[in-house]
DNA sequence: GGGGGGACAGAACAGTGTTCAGTAACAGTT
DNA sequence: AACTGTTACTGAACACTGTTCTGTCCCCCC
């Protein structure tokens, strides 16, 4: 946007015609810089704002280098490959934000609100659960993190191998969620219907009309699938996990 | 493979010194394309043996025409696109099997052997949960197959707003759940270890060895949290999941 | 003033999905 | 037997992609 003009290069070497640049070009370029250095945080500020604009199948070095106008080798300096700068945009997403200390009387109320903080957070990037979901979240930066919640999950009560694979069920969970409300999104921004609620009304009726006497059972649950809100099947799916880990905490007498 | 030697041809539209091609040219070419014709068998058929062979990030289009000995452009006479491809590949996976009529008394060992054999034709092919996790799951031909889950789920006595749910659920977690296995394989290749024994042993070391003032529960989970098989690992999240689903059933008086 | 060194630019390489203008081979008709 | 039309395929092109390499410029330090 901001990116200064810059004229057109000399074809490769040799100046032709063209008369020698004047002395005062070199002073303006000169003055020009006092833009800001490129940093890592820079990066990826511009990378997420064209994620946010264009989506991750558009989101590419190129652009992430025009959005800061620089040139995309420039890039390289500071991010190993694409692979990691998507790594580092995917850690930034849990920045600020851990789960709390555990509260034995409290523990399920404190899974979901961590869960429904995580998906707030994955929703406030378009297409950021694309990224997540190719993600194994076992990055250093990360470990603190997991390292709660499984603080959260055996002051619980829950036996240690249900503990150890809560963690697990519970990422992919939130993550496959958010990643299928994404297809969906992507799904509905192509085919240019205008919002969420027109699309689920859309396929509740399509699912609806289906031959019953073929279907009987997505018919009858028709209405069931596409919710006006999501958050309510998030949490319902969340509820249904909770109950389940919950079924191995032991007796205590 | 068995590709047809094709000769080099003629430079655009003109030949130069060179001879005319003598009448049997014609004929030998001719009496060559005894060859199979292009289909979309053939071609979802070698998109697998690219797939397997090279891995997710290396299926191209440009792979999978040259695996065929055949140009690029042809694929598109049989396929939309890429994602159409995938599309067709991914519903290849559910082919000649179904979830069984509904037996109330067993519908948990129902859930869980189709959730199995799920798991096990994802895996028989490289990086197909890569595939699978990007797909929606509701193209005209996997409806019987979510039809019948369904069945399943309203016979065990699950309220209509669960069961909707249900299926949700566990396609995201035997999607997600592979999806990682995936990720870790493909991290292990990367990385020149032999095999998963050695990985996970590796993995557990380094958790293991942790600064425990630090990180006290994922020192002592580090044990639990990669097993010799995932498979178990895969039975107990199911089990987690089949449990908190179980838990609305309501008493049958 | 004269290096050094880090930060950036430009061009290049080897690939990608997709399209489009052609062409060769066959089927059917005149 | 010659002429159609149809179909299935090729070759080349377009507009991209991630990544690397060679410079070149600028600033800081000696």
């Amino acid at each position: 946007m901001s990116r200064p003009d810059r004229e057109a290069p000399v074809p490769t070497g040799r100046q032709g015609e063209l008369p020698p640049p004047p002395p005062w070009d070199r002073t303006r370029k000169r003055a020009a810089p006092a833009r800001v250095p490129l940093s890592l945080e820079r990066i990826v500020e511009a990378a997420y704002a064209v994620l946010d604009r264009e989506g991750y199948d558009r989101l590419s070095m190129r652009q992430v280098a025009a959005e800061l106008g620089v040139a995309v080798s420039a890039l390289y300096a500071h991010v190993a490959s694409k692979d990691d700068l998507l790594q580092i945009m995917y850690e930034r997403l849990f920045r600020g934000h851990q789960p709390p200390e555990p509260d034995p009387e409290r523990w399920q109320e404190q899974i979901k609100d961590y869960a429904l903080e995580w998906r707030t957070r994955l929703l406030r990037h378009r297409d950021m659960a694309r990224i997540s979901v190719a993600q194994v979240p076992f990055t250093p930066e990360l470990l603190p993190t997991v390292e709660r919640l499984f603080a959260i999950f055996r002051a619980a009560g829950l036996p240690d191998e249900i503990a150890a694979t809560a963690g697990d069920i519970m990422a992919t969970y939130v993550d496959g969620f958010s990643l299928e409300e994404s297809l969906w999104e992507e799904r509905q921004r192509d085919s240019a219907v205008a919002d969420w609620d027109e699309m689920s009304g859309t396929l509740k009726a399509y699912f609806a009309a289906l031959p019953p006497e073929q279907f009987p059972h997505l018919v009858a649950l028709a209405g069931h699938m596409f919710h006006k809100d999501n958050d309510t099947r998030f949490l319902l799916g969340l509820d249904i996990l909770l109950r389940g880990l919950a079924s191995y905490i032991p007796d205590r007498t």
